[in-house]
DNA sequence: CTGAAAGCGCTTACAG
DNA sequence: CTGAAAGCGCTTACAG
């Protein structure tokens, strides 16, 4: 039925061995023979069969890629530049989505394990290392984006969230707010712990004391921004300006915002982490700050890459600069 | 250094027959045996390796999944679906993106056969089945989403483009509007094609002459809304209202509008197909037509799975309706 | 109910 | 420069 490498070689009158050969381009190979099995090939329509290759090599051409969610585009954005530098090296991208979910993480890495993909690009759901130890264990080369994984040494890519934040909410000070409040990913995220730490740092050059009522934390995802943005608004005191800890937390947050019949920046200041593409054709336009979110999902397949043609290579840490992008959203106050 | 079946088997005193009996949940074992052995698969920590299984039974526990743009939220939120299906039956999803790009596909599907996978789902760059015939041919299980194959018999999922086009339309015609503007996909991706109809459609329902010059076509990446709406407004007579075919398109449009001062919807109506999450924080909110993505999804992922399970099961085809959501970018005109 | 053995389609060390 | 043969780790028809 389906066409093998032994009826290339029956045709092209030569062994399996030389067909294998011709097709992994390797030297010493007579023009004529390499001809004809070219040839052979195109006659019968012979296509490899990866999966034989995996076995026998041991190892696939395949990147493993898991992600937290895909429905935010932060991380589409990501999969898109593996994706694209993955096909530009003939590798193909098995993508999973975890759900910030550890058992599906976990249960993933199996997979990944189980297919004998060449390597593995994730981003964790959680800080310690758990289930990621398995394939550092079995030395499959490891990339971490986004977030870190505190307790191994792994090659890394991310930005500095601290600093990113600690800009946003700087900016919120410099209009003259001190009860800003934040809504974030919870501290087991490191981007979430992070991105609090540089509320907090901005807060305290100032002399403005955290006050925790001001501060909510849970999964990234749009119905907890929802949630969270209520609770703050229902304070006695309510902040006069918001920080939001990603792309999910802020559309959930402006949904409660519009339901109360609140006008930003009139009533509420806000500021945005994640910059997306439909922030600045709103009116008013969201003030937030970037992420160079392709770049880091390309450095990432880049690094893994390097990875597998080199195990032993010293363990780099990429570290992006994000942007700080002044719109409408926040407004000067007394 | 990896532990296989045979380990298993040595230390459980079985034959790997057994094991691999035992692990496929196969009856006829006796249950001290069978305990032994999963006990051992316990003690050594064993994970089977389905690279070996595949090319064992010539197929793998792995769906194919052909997106055209992985960076649009509507085919994310379709990956979600198949994704969570494919989930919860002990599949994993191979994804490729193919960038609306016929030779990237074409790469793809040889890939996807290359590694023997279970099933694709594919929402295909063009109308014509092209290399799609590849794996028609070689009986993968198939089915197509979103958009259509007009030359292949096979399961599919949709929605009725043409009537959610022209309820949208004819939503606009009420106001009032008769200079109507189109920003659509081509007409070789079947959803482009049948939106217009629908418009076209709408349009003759009123008596109102299709004006060619309003209407604009392309791939359905956001700069080609962005250039479409630039020539639109930019006619002697510009278009009192405008209708968008996808969401890239619309937010390619919305900053077109924004950047030359316009207001929505005193200077322009605008109705979008596809809505998305923001559509409704903003203000204006954006009048949309919703499709139900992640049933497609996971419909589609369901269609697979049956056809998988029986290849020759009678073709499916399943229609979604569509959900008209007027909000407040469109005015009534004189 | 269980085992020995063949075979899925490749690649590669070995021999010549 | 080329071929015969082993082997990657499974599953399953066959035999008992």
């Amino acid at each position: 039925m389906t066409v093998r490498i032994k009826d290339v070689a029956s045709l092209a009158n030569v062994s399996s061995a030389t067909v294998s050969r011709v097709l992994a381009n390797k030297p010493y190979i007579r023009d004529e023979i390499r001809h004809r099995v070219l040839q052979a090939v195109e006659t019968i329509g012979y296509q490899p069969n990866r999966v034989a290759r995996t076995l026998r090599v041991q190892s696939s051409q395949i990147i493993g890629l898991i992600i937290s969610d895909i429905q935010n585009p932060f991380f589409t954005a990501l999969v898109r530049a593996v994706e694209d530098q993955a096909y530009a090296h003939q590798y193909a991208v098995f993508l999973c989505n975890s759900d910030e979910n550890y058992e599906k993480e976990s249960l993933y890495i199996d997979l990944m394990m189980s297919e004998r993909v060449a390597g593995v690009i994730i981003v964790p759901t959680r800080e310690t290392a758990g289930s990621i130890n398995k394939l550092y264990k079995a030395k499959v080369p490891l990339v971490v984006v986004d977030r870190q994984i505190r307790d191994l040494d792994l090659d890394t890519v991310g930005i500095d969230n601290a600093k990113a934040a600690h800009d946003l909410v700087t900016h919120l000070i410099d209009m003259g707010h001190s009860r800003i409040g934040a809504i974030m990913a919870s501290p087991e995220i490191t981007t979430g712990y992070e991105r609090y730490q540089g509320y907090v740092a901005a807060l305290n050059e100032w002399g403005i004391e955290v006050d925790p009522s001001l501060v909510r934390t849970g999964l990234p995802k749009e119905i907890h921004g929802r949630q969270f943005v209520d609770e703050l608004l229902d304070l006695p005191a309510p902040p006069t300006a918001l920080f939001t800890g990603n792309n999910l937390l802020t559309v959930g947050a402006l949904h409660g915002i519009k339901d109360r019949g609140l006008i930003i920046p009139r009533d509420l200041s806000v500021v945005a982490f994640d910059d997306m593409e439909w922030y600045s054709v709103i009116s008013p336009s969201l003030t937030a700050v970037a992420q160079p979110t392709y770049e880091m999902g390309w450095a990432a397949a880049d690094l893994i890459l390097k990875r597998i043609e080199n195990p032993n290579k010293p363990i780099e840490k990429v570290l992006y600069n994000p942007e700080l992008r002044i719109r409408e959203s926040a407004r000067k106050i007394n």
